[in-house]
DNA sequence: CTGCATCCGTCACGATACTG
DNA sequence: CAGTATCGTGACGGATGCAG
């Protein structure tokens, strides 16, 4: 269970530089997993989701275009493991069971929320580059 | 080519709101791909190594730990056709080709690695929480 | 050195059916 | 309603060989 990794530490040492446990780009890191979590296609749209509040199973799902039951639990099952969410179930039937962020699940939640804005807006750039960068593959072979 | 899609905007209307063009929820939107590309195992490590200036191939090769030729060729090309990643060949033997972020680039790199610096801090409250967690659901079967 | 082409194993993912 | 179990497919990703 140990994460300790040696990193390259300038003599500009920054705050970030000095609280930082896991690498990257070192291949065993658990971070490589993490990561893989919060941005995979499911992990970010419901950390988007849930950051408007608490939200039941069934709501998330109709929210989140094309994702399957299957694996919207198991998205839900990472991200909590990883303490990002937080499930309450409440022992009723028929089953009630409501998913809501953490702190540390707002905090990392911002983060994405900010990329995924950043993306949204700019789709029509981007797809303008790629028509323009394809068009370059035809012509220049 | 076209990227129109309809997304509710309430009275409060942000300004990102506004300006957003694309919607991740919507499951057939070109935004999933760009996000895809950006936030992938391979991407994700290329933009964060890209920030520091301009590297050649080899050299990514190096720094980014378990990444393979194939796939350091084919996450660069995504990048390269979001327009995120400039791609200068030198007409040389032996070949020299480096790569740098674009303008664009810069940006969506910056918000990567925000999350990145997060997460890599984090780690080991991470799997603390992950050890609790599946210790809990030994206890409780 | 920097790729591209090919083969091939693995596993992520979706569809379906079933349980509490 | 909120999952779990099972199965089948396809995409992802690694290894190798080759070309410019």
């Amino acid at each position: 269970m140990s994460v300790n990794v040696t990193i390259p530490v300038s003599e500009a040492e920054t705050l970030t530089e000095r609280l930082r446990r896991g690498n990257l780009f070192a291949g065993p890191c658990p971070s490589r997993d993490i990561l893989k979590n919060v941005s995979s296609r499911w992990g970010v749209l419901i950390l988007i989701s849930l950051r408007d509040g608490t939200h039941r199973f069934s709501e998330l799902r109709r929210r989140i275009g094309g994702v399957s039951e299957k694996m919207l639990a198991q998205s839900l099952q990472a991200l909590e493991a990883d303490g990002f969410v937080q499930r309450i179930a409440y022992p009723v039937v028929p089953p009630h069971v409501e998913y809501s962020l953490t702190t540390s699940g707002e905090e990392i939640a911002r983060l994405v929320a900010a990329l995924a804005d950043w993306i949204e807006v700019r789709v029509p750039e981007v797809m303008t580059h790629r028509a323009e960068f394809e068009e370059r593959l035809q012509g220049g072979e």
